[in-house]
RNA sequence: GGCGAGGUUGCGGAGCGGUCAAACGCAACAGACUGUAAAUCUGUCGCCCUAGCGGCUUCGGAGGUUCGAAUCCUCCCCUCGCCA
């Protein structure tokens, strides 16, 4: 990895892809040559929430550009901002959470790190909490930074805005709140600072009060949201449309093959490194026949397994994908499941219960209807199908992607089956 | 605090005394077609079984009226508008 590829253009290009909003961009092309000149790299600043941190594609949208920042040479500080945490939920509205406690903090981080180093380059990652500074303030420190900044500037945050329109309450610590954002900026004295779209304004404050501080303002750039797998929503664990970044490579390969060519473009620019000229050339192949665009996709879902797992992990997802699904073949590591039978021998709807196929007796039954259930490839079409005490084990399909190895046990002479 | 609207099966949203397990749309699931893509078409979408013009439990909660209630009455809980 050279410390300083390309240039200045590339780098703007690179940096900037995929970004909502850059403010501003020539003044980041002036860092960027300060920075080359100097050879003083860039602090690049992103504040995370404290809370359990269960990743997915949609957050490494950002968490990627952070890491084409240290691409280029530059420091990234992985900020935690456990300050509010540790006192509570400030923003007025939603019932107050909990505050963490330290230990809590210290674990989310951890769980953090494991998930973001996937990505980002750890000894180009600075992990800081802000409750060191701001938790050191002074009295006099908060009136000295409340003062950097005035009502009419905050309410341009449409947010408040609308409610100070409509006569809704606003406290004030409400406006303290992007404030100690902005104070993070002073204290890291930070180049650029990074965030989701909806982060444009607490952003923005802080380049606005650095100057108060002596400091020249902070360029701030915006990524976007990204769709989930359905093509509409935007990713959340919620609206289950989302690909976690620990799911095996299995998983993640054919979630990735699951979605619509038209959403794969978008994917490709927020979730690879592929420049965007690099990006066009593939989608003006697959416009113009010469290239399928399956191949374009499970190229696309190899880069982003072999980032989260490995090249080799990436290129056996595929081949098992190729082999499963185009080929019609089981899985090459079937899951088993024991079940336990009774003497009277086991339905074949409770079985797909039991093993978690079907949500009740009502829903299998519906499945077999429907023709949707294999039992050693055959399908079955009779509700009432049983096995007998005695039977040996056999595969279970249900539709095409679940299946399971079911292991009868007769009941009685072993103890319950442990569920994990 | 005063006035008004409303809480229905994942979401949205009909129903306003029987024919309601409850229209319709979305989502989801399955089948067909495919590139496990999208689109499209078809079906399913409370639970139980001996699977039937079957049984059971649902329409914010608790009571009540009625042969019969998601639909009417009483009380309670909650949400959302408007006024102060």
């Amino acid at each position: 990895m050279s410390s300083m590829p390309g240039t200045l253009a590339e780098q703007m290009a690179y940096l900037t892809k995929g970004a909502v909003d850059v403010v501003r961009g020539s003044e980041l092309r002036a860092k960027l040559e300060q920075a080359a000149g100097k050879e003083r790299p860039l602090v690049v600043k992103v504040g995370f929430d404290p809370t359990a941190p269960d990743l997915h594609l949609g957050h490494t949208v950002l968490i990627r550009k952070m890491k084409h920042f240290q691409d280029l040479g530059h420091t990234v500080v992985f900020l935690i901002g456990d300050f509010t945490g540790l006192i509570g939920d400030p923003t007025g509205r939603s019932k107050a959470r909990p505050p963490l406690t330290r230990d809590e903090i210290d674990q989310n981080a951890d769980t953090y790190r494991a998930q973001v180093f996937k990505l980002l380059d750890p000894d180009r990652t600075v992990v800081e909490f802000n409750s060191r500074w701001l938790g050191a303030l002074r009295s006099e420190d908060w009136i000295r930074l409340a003062a950097s900044y005035n009502v009419a500037q905050m309410l341009e945050r449409r947010h408040f805005r609308q409610r100070y329109d409509r006569g809704q309450p606003i406290a004030i610590h409400e406006f303290l709140y992007p404030l100690t954002q902005a104070f993070d900026s002073v204290h890291l004295a930070a180049d650029v600072e990074l965030g989701g779209t909806d982060q444009l304004f607490n952003l923005n404050v802080g380049r606005d009060v650095m100057p108060s501080f002596d400091l020249p303002p902070q360029v701030v750039m915006t990524v976007p949201l990204l769709v989930g797998l359905d093509g509409a929503e935007k990713m959340s664990k919620s609206a289950g449309n989302y690909v976690g970044i620990t799911e095996p490579p299995n998983e993640m390969f054919g979630k990735l093959m699951s979605i619509s060519d038209a959403l794969m473009w978008s994917w490709y620019e927020l979730l690879t490194d592929l420049p965007m000229v690099e990006i066009e050339r593939l989608r003006a192949r697959v416009g113009a026949g010469d290239l399928h665009p399956k191949q374009a996709k499970q190229d696309l879902g190899r880069r982003i397994v072999a980032d989260f797992h490995s090249d080799d992990a990436a290129v056996l997802a595929e081949r098992e994908f190729e082999r499963r699904f185009t080929g019609g073949a089981l899985p090459s590591e079937l899951e088993e499941r024991a079940v336990v039978v009774r003497p009277a021998g086991a339905r074949l709807s409770a079985v797909m219960v039991e093993v978690g196929f079907a949500g009740s007796n009502s829903a299998a039954t519906r499945l077999i209807d429907q023709g949707s259930v294999r039992v050693d490839g055959e399908r079955i079409v009779d509700r009432g199908a049983r096995f007998p005490p005695d039977a040996g084990p056999f595969v279970l399909q249900v539709g095409k992607r679940r299946v399971v190895r079911v292991i009868p046990r007769p009941a009685g002479r072993e103890p319950v089956e442990v569920k994990k």
